[in-house]
DNA sequence: GTGCGACATGTTTGCGCAATCATCGTCATC
DNA sequence: GATGACGATGATTGCGCAAACATGTCGCAC
């Protein structure tokens, strides 16, 4: 499976019939080319009567315009970018479907692109999606190579970056501060009444919204005064896996502990799993909270408490901002924050 | 928000300064346009210096090759199309997840299609698809219209139908019979012990694969010589709530089942929440079974017994087969059966 | 030294469409 | 009835690149 793109730039077709094109239908419905795509982008500079034997001409022919050449010769492609870093995050599907449809009901096709988490396929993945000349771009997870971000601010496009409040956004940002709301989960299991609260936060820097959030606990146990108790994540990524080893950290390093909130919901679960194996009393013995509200834990009976971020509001907002941007128009605010909701449930 | 693609085709960009074409780089690294296209697509035919003065030039440039513009000139857009009903659909991420690695691997990028539940869109689809000229399509949900399979047919390029076997396949295909595994599972559950199994179908018609799996019921209910017990969906999508309603029609309509199979394992969820609430004994009073092992249920403890799909290896697969054909060589199989495989855990 | 082929590079052309400008009525106005 | 405004359509051109072909240059065999 060796087999890459530029091996079969030679490989040919095997059907001989030319693919139609608008003078082919022109040339049916008896008018110009120009009058053809006329019809496609502005009805109603086209007569009714022209415009019907072109649609019955189009029909009769099951004709198919060429985006590709129209692109090149609009100078727009009608393509949004949506770029996460894998699909195996739970902020994916939301946000895409949200933008999904804001785009697409605007006329637009999404691209997807997927980093990875290295940052040479990050200039790789770039090249990809910015070559295709999309007419804007959303960000899920933000690049970090400088000369991924030149890049991007050179593309000349708009751009939407998600999931966060950047102090330096590229461009327009819809999203929440991952600070704040670390903070503000620490304030309210204070407010449950946990007096011993500790947190479970990744190591790897490229997870930098896990981070913040952590950021955010520190801030609110040094305002109560209270010593802080941190368990970090082994590999790069927050798997189940890693919540339930947490656990088990926490319950070696920090036995006193009467509350853990995790930097995001995957991890929260992991743990909670490995609490029910363990015969831990939860929320009685610890209480667990996670972060993000993810579909995969409520519907199936885990409880949660948890930080409700609306992933789907962030996607349709993003792709509303693109639209108009590209529209020519300019959104009220270019950074929109969401906020976030605690969700008291019965985890903590 | 209503503006359409087609209102901002006079939508000046505010930046006067034209962008970077290959000739730009060309003349930094003092060879003519086609040396550095070559330098790109064929980087071997270029000798090794000049190649170096282009690389360094396109670096000092910031340059980033038109891919809109190359898809055109070369006819090969280098975007593998993938198009799926709704982001709903569990189907979906570990399936695009799969046929993004193996596409990006080759060199290509994803383009995204929902085709939502209504006909009308599926040609607007379509159209938007395939006018970006794909040089292959994937699809989870078939194209229901005539002439959206004509379309695709003429397309001209390999497509590949997935999480099915179907009778009449466009081109090629990835996936399972689900007469099969439904009738699989009905065995399964016979072996488990069950005597008075029910099923929970949808009553769409366009949850065809739902609706195969009923059949694959009814031949092993049949064969066993056992009555069926059906449940039918009221709604055209599989939810949880669908399924904590099936669940109460089953106890209402079949007091005596002893077991009840779900076409997916939304269903299942629902109906095991539902039993839950209730009270219900399960696996003891009532087994219950779901299909796809989708993530949602395990990690929340649901610990569902269910028909494993490998829908991760459907998209990679898929991919593979693509790449494969546009590479203008043929797979040995353009069929690919990736079976299924029950997975008996303590739900049933 | 001549010829020939392999390699490196350049020139020309066209992919299919949309922007732009030109053209040709038609109709209301005075 | 001449004038201009406007609506409908057509002709020309170029978007940025890659295919196809042309040219140049070198080395090596005889």
């Amino acid at each position: 499976m060796r087999a890459l793109w530029s091996d079969m730039v030679n490989a040919k077709t095997p059907d001989g019939d030319r693919r139609l094109r608008m003078d082919d239908v022109a040339e049916l419905a008896g008018v110009s080319q120009m009058t053809v795509s006329r019809a496609l982008r502005t009805p109603e500079k086209v007569a009714p009567e022209t415009r019907a034997r072109i649609e019955a001409a189009m029909a009769q022919l099951d004709y198919v315009p060429d985006l590709v050449a129209g692109s090149l010769a609009a100078r727009r492609s009608g393509l949004i970018a949506a770029v996460v870093s894998t699909f195996e995050n739970a902020i994916f599907a939301p946000t895409i479907a949200g933008l999904t449809e804001a785009a697409e009901a605007a006329g637009f096709t999404i691209l997807l692109g997927s980093s990875g988490y290295s940052e040479t396929d990050e200039e790789r993945l770039l090249r990809a999606i910015l070559g295709r000349r999309p007419d804007g771009v959303m960000l899920t997870d933000a690049f970090h190579t400088p000369r991924a971000r030149r890049l991007l601010a050179a593309a000349g496009v708009p751009i939407v970056e998600t999931w966060d409040l950047p102090a330096e956004p590229v461009d327009m940002v819809v999203g929440f501060s991952n600070v704040d709301a670390g903070r503000a989960m620490t304030l309210a299991l204070h407010g449950f009444g946990y007096r011993r609260i500790a947190f479970v936060a990744p190591s790897s820097e490229r997870d930098r919204r896990g981070l913040k959030r952590l950021d955010g606990y520190r801030r609110a146990m040094d305002d109560l005064g209270a010593p802080r108790r941190e368990i970090r994540l082994h590999g790069p990524v927050a798997t189940l896996e890693e919540g339930a080893a947490a656990l088990v950290a926490l319950l070696d390093q920090h036995p006193e502990a009467d509350a853990v909130a995790c930097s995001v919901d995957t991890l929260a679960a992991g743990a909670l799993f490995e609490a029910r194996r363990r015969g831990i009393d939860v929320p009685g013995r610890l209480g667990i909270a996670g972060f993000g509200d993810f579909a995969l834990a409520q519907p199936a009976g885990l409880d949660m408490t948890t930080m409700r971020i609306a992933g789907r509001n962030i996607g349709a907002e993003a792709g509303a901002m693109l639209v108009k941007r590209i529209a020519g128009e300019t959104p009220e605010q270019a950074v929109f924050d969401i906020g976030y909701e605690v969700v008291r449930r019965s985890s903590a």
